[in-house]
RNA sequence: GCCGGCGUGGUGAAACGGUAGACACAGGGGACUUAAAAUCCCUAGGCCCAACGGCCGUGCCGGUUCGAGUCCGGCCGCCGGCACCA
C-alpha cells in the first residue's frame, strides 16, 4: 500500500534521535585513532534573531561536506556559534529600550531553534558567543599578549568621525561623506587609537594566499590587491638653497618609476604632507589652498570627478642625476599622505595624473621612454601620457636600456650616491580596532598618569562590560558610565582611567575557529587546525579573512597556536547568494512573494486583484519584500526540500534563484523517493541481486551513481551530485516493472539512503528505517563501490566522418582499433559518405571515438 | 583606468580537447479520473522534409587540431573587486 512521506512527523522524530543519541558529538583525538581528522566550518551568524535563505544554503553546504565526510570515516569537527557583537544591538537599544546583552541572547535562542529545525549535523556542546565573559576575557587575555610582542600598539590617525553619534565609523560606514545612520557630514579627526600591525605579515600574507591553493581564484586576487606590493625607490630630493627646518636632507619621495627620474619636471607635496603643514603656517595662501583640498569629499565619486589642484610653493630641489637642474616643488591634491611618504616625483610625459597637472599649471613634459619603432625627434606626448614598453632616452647613462634595465641602474647610481635605497611599498595600512562603542569586547588596558598604558593584569580578566548603561544620548555609554572607567593604576594604585574603547567586531570572528578547535587545550588546538573546509560569503573576501590570516599568524608568533604555516583555512569556498523574483504593485509599493498569484501567466495581486509588475531577480532583501522565510519553508515542504533545493539548480559559487515551483518540484522529489522504497516488499530480509540483464544493468546504474556523487560532492559540485541522484531514482523507478531486479532494486535503495544522508538527512533516515536496517543511517558508513561494476564490457563510440558525427556503435570495450575501424566504415551511414572517397586516416580513440578523416 | 570572472535552449544548467544541451523548472500532447489534485507516459535548440534524413548552432572574428563550448590571439557584452596607491 502506497504511503505519502509526512517530513511534518518524520523530520522531529529524527532530530530528536540524533540528539538522543548524541552523534554529532565532536570526538577528540584519542577516541578517533586512525581517523583522518575534518574541520569543517561554516562562517557563523550574527544573531539578527531570524534566519534567511542566504544562511539556509550555506549550512546546508557546510553539513554536505561534514556528513559526507563522517561517512568516510573522517573524525568530524562541525561546530557553531554566534558572532554577537555588534551595531545591531545598541540599535535595538535605543530604540527598543532593550539591553544589547538581553536582545542579543534572546535573538540566539529563537535563531537556534531555527537551525535545529534544519537538521545540521553539528555539534552544539562547543556553541558559544563572542559577547559570552568567558570568550572576550580570553580574547583580551590575547589583545594583551599582542601588544607586549609589539603587535598591538597606539598611534594618532585621521579617522571618519560622526558628530552626531559621537563616534568613529568604519570607511565602509561612511557613504558619500555622510553617516550611515545619522546622515551626517563626516568629519576627518585626529584621534588617537589602537592599532594592529598586520603590515608587519604584509609580505607572508601576500607570498602564502598565492599557494593556498583551496582557495578560489577570486579571492587570492582580491587579498592580492588589497596588499598591493610595488616595489620602487625610496630617494630623497634635496634642497637647492636654504632647506626648511627638518626637511634638512631634502624630501623623501617613492616612485615605482626611477627608469624616468630625467623625465622628473616637478615635485609634489601632499596637502597632509608635513612640510605642506609648516610651510602653510607661514603661507594664508597655502592654509587657504589645503581648506579647499580637505574640502573635496573621499567619496569614490567625489574623487573621480576631483579637478587636479596645485598650488606652488615657490621652493625647488635638485634633480638627483644632472647638476644645476633644478625642479620645482608643489602642492597637489592628488598626493595621498597615506601612501609611500606623501610626496612625489613628478614625469608627466609617462603618468596621466602627473601629466594632467603638468598641463593645467603649464609644466614641463619631457618624454624619456620612446615606443618601439617611434622616432626620438618626432615622438612627442600630447594629452594622453605613455605608458607603455620601449626603451629609455635622452637619459644620460640611462640611454638605450629597457625600461627594467633602467630601474635597475637608476637604483643602483641612486644608493651608491646615498640619496636613497630600493624599497617595497604596501597598499595595505595597519588595522585600526578602536570603536566608541558599548556592545564589544573591552580593550583591556588602563591609562596612567604615572606608568601610562598599562595592561589589566591576567588575574583581573575579563574586563566585564557594566550592565547598567544607558542608550538615550548619542556617544559611547562607556565612556560616561559614572564609575566603570574609575579604577586604580594596578602598577602603582594611584586613580587611573579604564580605556572605554571597544574592539572592532571583525577582532572576535578572527579567532573564534581556534576557540571551536579547543578552549584551552593547546594539543587539540593544534589536531584540529587549519580549518579543512571553509565556507560562507564572499562578501568577506578580503576584510575577515584577511585578519584572520593575520590573527593566526599572531597567535602562532606568541605561542597560542601550534600552527606552523599560519594559515587559518586551507580550503575555501564562497558561496553564491540566493536570489528571487521582485514584485511592485500598481501602486509602486514593492509586494511580498506571498502577496502575489498567477493566472494564465500573468501575476496579479492576490489583495486588489489588479496586475503586477514583475521586476529583476535580485538578492534576498527586506527593502525589495523578495524573501522568503525558512520557517514557512520548513513548516510546508519539512528541512530535506529547502536544502535539497538550495543545493541543486545552480552550481555553489553561483547565485540560484529561489521558485515557488522549484521548491514544489523538489518536494515531488521526496515523495519519488519514498514510493521507490516504499514500494518495496514489507518483509525482509530482501533478496541478494540476481544475475540476469536487468539486474545488473540496475546494479551498474547504482554502483556508477555512487562514484558520481562521491565525486561530485568533493568537488563541490552540489548541482552535479544532485543531477545524478535524480537520473539514478528514475533508473531504478523504471526497474519497479521487472520482479526479477527485486533484489538489485534492494541493494539500490540501500546505497541510495546512505547517499542522500548529506542532503536529506531525514528523507535518508525514513527510508534506511523502512528498510529494516540497523541503527541511524547518518552513522553508516558511504556506500562501497564495487569497482568491476562500474566499468561496462561494451561501449558505445561515436563515429565522425572528417570530425562530423555520422553514427554509432557499439563493441566491446577492449576490442582492437583495427576492428573497431572496420566495424565503424561498416555502418551504411557512415560508408554513404566515405563511398568514392580516399580515407586519410583514421582516428581511434578507445572508448570515446572514431573519426574517419576522407579527402 | 587596473585586476579577476563569466557569455551554451523559454529558464537554472551539464559536458577528462572526443555523440553539445545530461538533470531540473516552465511549456506542449496524452493516459488515469465525473472533475481536479496526485501519479505515469510521450515531446521539446533552430531551419528544411510527409518521412528517411539533411543543414545550421555554445557572444563575434580568426588560429591550433583528425576533432574546439573547452586551447591560443583579437574584439564585443555582462558581473565582481580595487581605484588620483606614484
Amino acid at each position: 500500500m502506497a504511503t505519502r512521506y509526512d517530513p511534518q512527523s518524520a523530520e522531529p522524530r529524527w532530530r530528536e534521535a540524533w540528539e538522543k543519541a548524541d552523534i554529532f558529538r565532536t570526538k577528540v583525538p584519542a577516541e578517533a585513532p586512525g581517523a583522518p581528522k575534518a574541520f569543517v566550518l561554516e562562517m557563523f551568524p550574527y544573531p539578527s534573531g531570524r534566519l534567511h535563505m542566504g544562511h539556509v544554503r550555506n549550512y546546508a553546504m557546510g553539513d554536505v561536506v561534514a556528513r559526507h565526510k563522517r561517512a568516510k570515516g573522517y573524525n568530524v569537527l562541525h561546530p557553531m556559534g554566534w558572532d554577537a557583537f555588534g551595531m545591531p544591538a545598541e540599535n535595538a537599544a535605543m530604540e527598543r529600550k532593550v539591553h544589547p546583552g538581553k536582545w542579543t541572547y534572546a535573538n540566539i535562542e529563537s535563531m537556534k531553534a531555527q537551525f535545529r529545525k534544519l537538521g545540521l549535523s553539528l555539534d552544539w556542546s562547543r556553541e558559544f558567543a563572542t559577547c559570552d565573559p568567558e570568550y572576550y576575557g580570553a580574547q583580551q587575555a590575547l589583545f594583551l599578549k599582542l601588544f607586549e610582542k609589539g603587535l598591538v600598539y597606539r598611534k594618532a590617525s585621521k579617522v571618519n568621525w560622526d558628530p552626531v553619534d559621537n563616534t568613529v565609523l568604519a570607511n565602509e560606514q561612511v557613504i558619500d561623506g555622510r553617516g550611515w545612520r545619522s546622515g551626517a557630514l563626516v568629519e576627518q579627526r585626529e584621534l588617537t587609537q589602537w592599532f594592529f600591525k598586520i603590515t608587519a605579515y604584509a609580505d607572508d600574507l601576500l607570498d602564502a594566499v598565492q599557494k593556498l591553493e583551496r582557495w578560489p581564484e577570486k579571492v587570492r586576487t582580491m587579498q592580492a590587491n588589497w596588499i598591493g606590493r610595488s616595489e620602487g625607490l625610496e630617494m630623497t630630493f634635496a634642497f637647492e638653497g636654504a632647506a626648511p627646518a627638518g626637511f634638512e636632507k631634502g624630501i623623501p619621495v617613492f616612485t615605482t618609476r626611477p627608469d624616468t627620474l630625467f623625465g622628473a619636471s616637478f615635485v609634489a607635496l601632499s596637502p597632509d604632507h608635513p612640510l605642506t603643514i609648516q610651510l602653510a603656517e607661514k603661507s594664508d595662501a597655502l592654509k587657504a589652498f589645503r581648506a579647499k583640498c580637505a574640502q573635496v569629499g573621499t567619496s569614490e565619486e567625489a574623487i573621480e570627478k576631483a579637478e587636479k589642484l596645485g598650488f606652488d610653493t615657490g621652493l625647488t630641489v635638485a634633480h638627483p642625476f644632472e647638476p644645476g637642474r633644478t625642479v620645482p616643488v608643489w602642492v597637489a591634491n592628488f598626493v595621498l599622505m597615506g601612501y609611500g611618504t606623501g610626496a612625489i616625483f613628478g614625469c608627466p610625459a609617462h603618468d596621466q595624473r602627473d601629466l594632467d597637472f603638468a598641463r593645467k599649471f603649464g609644466l614641463d613634459v619631457f618624454p624619456v621612454v620612446l615606443p618601439p619603432g617611434a622616432d626620438a625627434g618626432a615622438f612627442e606626448v600630447g594629452t594622453e601620457a605613455y605608458t607603455g614598453p620601449g626603451h629609455i632616452y635622452k637619459s644620460g647613462f640611462l640611454d638605450g636600456l629597457s625600461i627594467e634595465d633602467a630601474k635597475r641602474a637608476a637604483i643602483a647610481k641612486i644608493e651608491a650616491d646615498g640619496q636613497g635605497e630600493g624599497k617595497v611599498n604596501y597598499r595595505l595600512r595597519d588595522w585600526g580596532v578602536s570603536r566608541q562603542r558599548y556592545w564589544g569586547c573591552p580593550i583591556p588596558v588602563i591609562h596612567c598618569e604615572e606608568c601610562g598604558v598599562v595592561g589589566v593584569p591576567q588575574a583581573d580578566l575579563p574586563v566585564r562590560l557594566p550592565e547598567d548603561v544607558t542608550f538615550d544620548v548619542p556617544g559611547n555609554p562607556l565612556d560616561r558610565h559614572p564609575t566603570w572607567k574609575h579604577v586604580n593604576c594596578p602598577n602603582c594604585g594611584k586613580p587611573a582611567r579604564r580605556e572605554t574603547d571597544t574592539l572592532d567586531t571583525f577582532v572576535d570572528s578572527s579567532w573564534y575557529y581556534a576557540r571551536f578547535a579547543s578552549a584551552t587545550d593547546p594539543a587539540e588546538r593544534a589536531y584540529w587546525l587549519p580549518v579543512d573546509q571553509y565556507i560562507g560569503g564572499v562578501e568577506h573576501a578580503v576584510l575577515h579573512l584577511l585578519y584572520s590570516r593575520f590573527f593566526s599568524r599572531a597567535m602562532r608568533d606568541v605561542g597560542e597556536l601550534d600552527l606552523p604555516s599560519g594559515e587559518p583555512f586551507a580550503g575555501l569556498f564562497t558561496q553564491g547568494m540566493v536570489t528571487h523574483e521582485t514584485y511592485k504593485s500598481e501602486a509602486g509599493t514593492w509586494l511580498e512573494p506571498s502577496a502575489i498569484e498567477r493566472k494564465d501567466g500573468k501575476v496579479f495581486e492576490i489583495a486588489t486583484g489588479k496586475p503586477v509588475k514583475v521586476g529583476a531577480i535580485e538578492k534576498m532583501s527586506k527593502s525589495k519584500k523578495n524573501t522568503v522565510d525558512p520557517d514557512a519553508i520548513v513548516a510546508t515542504y519539512g528541512a530535506d526540500v529547502a536544502r535539497w533545493f538550495v543545493l541543486s539548480d545552480s552550481p555553489p559559487e553561483r547565485d540560484v534563484e529561489w521558485t515557488q515551483s522549484g521548491a514544489e518540484g523538489a518536494a515531488r522529489f521526496v515523495q519519488r523517493v519514498w514510493s521507490f522504497v516504499d514500494a518495496l516488499p514489507e518483509t525482509g530480509p530482501f533478496p541478494a541481486p540476481a544475475s540476469d540483464d536487468a539486474s545488473t544493468a540496475l546494479r551498474k546504474a547504482s554502483h556508477k551513481a555512487v562514484a558520481s556523487i562521491d565525486k561530485a560532492i568533493e568537488e563541490f559540485r552540489f548541482n552535479s551530485a544532485i543531477a545524478t541522484v535524480h537520473e539514478w531514482v528514475n533508473t531504478l523507478k523504471k526497474a519497479e516493472s521487472d520482479p526479477a531486479t527485486l533484489g538489485a532494486r534492494a541493494e539500490g535503495a540501500d546505497m541510495l539512503a546512505r547517499c542522500l544522508v548529506p542532503f536529506m538527512p531525514h528523507l535518508a533516515e525514513t527510508c534506511w528505517e523502512r528498510l529494516g536496517k540497523p541503527g541511524l543511517v547518518s552513522q553508516a558508513s558511504w556506500p562501497e563501490v564495487d569497482a568491476s561494476l562500474v566499468v561496462d564490457d561494451n561501449v558505445t563510440l561515436a563515429v565522425q566522418v572528417n570530425g562530423k558525427r555520422r553514427g554509432e556503435i557499439t563493441v566491446a570495450k577492449d576490442m582492437a582499433a583495427g576492428d573497431v575501424e572496420a566495424a565503424a566504415r561498416a555502418l551504411p551511414e557512415v560508408a554513404s559518405f566515405i563511398e568514392g572517397k580516399s580515407v586519410k586516416k583514421t582516428i581511434v580513440v578507445p572508448g570515446r571515438i572514431v573519426n574517419i578523416v576522407v579527402a
